[in-house]
DNA sequence: TGTGATTAATTAATCGATTGATTAGTTTCG
DNA sequence: CGAAACTAATCAATCGATTAATTAATCACA
């Protein structure tokens, strides 16, 4: 009886990589993409494995098979994207550049980021805002964390350098990342705002992108830098 | 057979308030706490019309027969929750304060709203980063929006008496409730983020909310009034 | 290189469980 | 009595998951 279970198994798992020919792994990018798109769009309960199934193009049972389950597949689709963002946000800070600098790179990079990453940041927020699933909220936070910590480390190290005030160092990054995280979670809540249409707020909108990079730029550097005295440079920093 | 359906749907409609005894009213709002209760912990699809009645202790046919489905005992519950802000706003602000004082006032509010709501400021943010249910995601837009607006008008006051810079309003607003908001939807996050106790980030907690109202009061202050000249007063405007 | 065996991949059908909703019947109360 | 309030039981539909059977791909070996 355990010998055909064990069997079935190792067959069956799925969630265990162990399959990774190229076609199998062409079908699994076809079913996490639909997922993410699903998913995205409507959140977890109110996705149906049939639909999933239906939208990736592959049978229903497909998704057992590769993954082992919803909520395995759901968890394999975050995963990938919550792939440590330490060293590449790093090496951008290593280089000679001062605080006040790596602020205007930081705020490009995140609006891109999170511009970029479809409803998978929405995903996110509505994700970690719910009292189940906790071990996928901690893996998500923790990602977002990780950034955010580095963040912190930039106004500290102004502060060291006599450039930046004394402010309350992790509201001032959470003001800076909750005000990306806001529009891109609700395009209509963003739309009623801005009396805009869908195109001039759209996240593929590269005026809309300036236009949200340079509010956060004039917001954080005046805030970190009001009463400072510095050499003339610096406040009107442009998009990259 | 129109008759017999007739008949049926006078008597279960429910979401038409035609009942309101003393006994029903209270009935009610026992369904409707435990509505506020699952569906911000737990999201709208994840909770089940058999929980939602266990929890409220009734029979689960009373969700219909008061609310007539469990997306209209949904849309009675947001309903209530949304109610027009605008007249409690306007005349806090009616006052003969300064634009830089109810710029003030107006944090204190936000904050003490939010992390007041308990898990109903979760849930709209959840609810209108959906693309289903439309016409609720509409009506929490609508209402968020009304209170923004205000805002914005206590900018442009500011700033025609010159003692605000030209910012980007809509952007300025956003950053204000964004920040809040981030931090009531998530306190897995905000946990993480501030390395600190359950307790001491919890929105029950009077510190943590004077430290928020302080960072806000601070950021937006020296965004509105930087490089602006001023007889010697504010700045550093304390909690209400 | 061909061939038979072995494994992986895929399908349609179905599993029991749970969903939201509704029924028919009962109690409560003015 | 009669309408409102309430209950237990049940409805069809759908859920996530799994089955047994079939096809496709891979491989050892002649």
């Amino acid at each position: 009886m355990e010998g055909r279970e064990k069997k079935q198994m190792d067959t069956e798992l799925g969630n265990e990589d162990l399959i990774n020919t190229p076609a199998s792994v062409e079908k699994k990018e076809k079913i996490l993409a639909a997922a993410e798109r699903l998913f995205g769009d409507l959140g977890f309960e109110a996705v149906s494995t049939r639909l999933l199934a239906k939208e990736a193009g592959v049978n229903m049972a497909m998704l057992a098979y590769y993954f082992g389950s919803k909520e395995k597949l759901f968890r394999a689709m975050i995963e990938r994207r919550t792939e440590d963002g330490r060293a590449k946000l790093q090496d951008l800070l290593s280089t000679g550049k001062t605080p006040s600098e790596k602020i205007d790179l930081v705020i490009d990079m995140y609006v891109n980021k999170l511009f970029d990453s479809g409803r998978m940041h929405a995903l996110f927020q509505r994700e970690i805002s719910l009292l189940q699933r906790t071990t996928i909220s901690e893996l998500i936070c923790q990602s977002l964390t990780v950034s955010l910590k580095l963040i912190i480390k930039i106004i500290k190290e102004g502060q060291v350098q006599g450039i930046f005030r004394k402010v309350d160092m992790e509201f001032t990054v959470i003001s800076m990342i909750s005000t990306i995280s806001y529009v891109v979670n609700s395009p209509a809540m963003t739309r009623l705002v801005f009396n805009l249409g869908e195109d001039e707020i759209s996240t593929k909108n590269e005026l809309f992108r300036k236009r949200i990079k340079k509010h956060l730029k004039d917001m954080i550097h005046k805030h970190l830098e009001f009463g400072i005295v510095i050499p003339p440079k610096e406040t009107g920093a442009q998009d990259k």
